[in-house]
DNA sequence: CGATTTTGACCGGCGC
DNA sequence: GCGCCGGTCAAAATCG
């Protein structure tokens, strides 16, 4: 028998761009640092929408002999774990659907996929946010917490750039009981990022900062060091 | 040996 | 009510 819960998570993106070839006036981040197009839920709903589209073109890293066949998502500051794929009507191209695996209990998912329209694009759509402020590099399953108190640093500038970017009005929307965690959570980013300025990110990661709002449970849990186990990520 | 990927099956929602 | 389709699960296979 199959475990049937139904997630909470998947209900509340509303932005579906499907098999739509014009999205929505936006714009996009690519890695490259130049922007594309990008379809962003529009604020007129409540908080609930989560969800970042990002169109990004398909970068040839010399070494990366992953598969090298269809989708090979930059890798971010998480660690995603692929958990499905699956054909898409009317695209060519297979989606892939990954979760992240730097945390147990973290909802945060994505789905990589071509674009239709351009086979050099990439488009990853996250859902949901993370459980966790800072970022674990692939391979760091073991979640190697290096502290739990932000530095005094001040990524005004930066956070700035994240805010006004997108349309994170729903950042606003959040209480003041989420202030701190997601402060926290910011700097906890920032240090974990300044720590591996080698990584071409950063575009992505504002996205995802984006997404670090909506959970000021996380921090709790995760300070607290209790962690999720719904599902059997780890346990036998 | 553990974590991750692969792959087919299953489930729920939606349209007809 | 049935079929289609997207999303997820889970066992097996693969990789480091």
């Amino acid at each position: 028998m199959k475990s049937k819960f139904k997630n909470p998570y998947t209900q509340e993106e509303e932005d579906t761009f499907m098999s739509q070839d014009s999205p929505p006036s936006s714009t996009t981040l690519n890695i490259d640092g130049s922007f594309t197009s990008i379809s962003s839920p529009s604020k007129k709903s409540r908080r609930a929408i989560q969800k970042r589209v990002v169109q990004i073109p398909i970068k040839e890293p010399q070494g990366s002999r992953l598969k090298g066949e269809s989708n090979t998502p930059p890798s971010d500051s998480w660690a995603w774990r692929k958990y499905g794929q699956k054909p898409i009507k009317g695209s060519p191209y297979p989606r892939a659907y990954y979760r992240c695996s730097s945390c147990k209990g973290c909802p945060a998912r994505k789905q990589v996929e071509r674009s239709r329209v351009d086979p050099t694009m990439l488009v990853i759509t996250y859902s949901s946010d993370h459980n966790h402020p800072w970022p674990i590099s692939r391979n760091t399953t073991k979640l190697s917490i290096k502290k739990t108190e932000p530095d005094p640093v001040e990524p005004e500038e930066k956070f700035a750039v994240n805010l006004v970017d997108d349309e994170l009005g729903w950042l606003g929307e959040m209480d003041t009981t989420s202030s701190a965690p997601l402060e926290s959570s910011i700097m906890a980013e920032f240090d974990a990022d300044l720590g591996s300025l080698m990584l071409p990110m950063g575009e992505e990661d504002e996205l995802l900062f984006a997404d670090l709002g909506e959970l000021p449970e996380c921090s709790t849990v995760f300070r607290h060091g209790l962690f999720d186990g719904r599902r059997r990520l780890t346990a036998p």
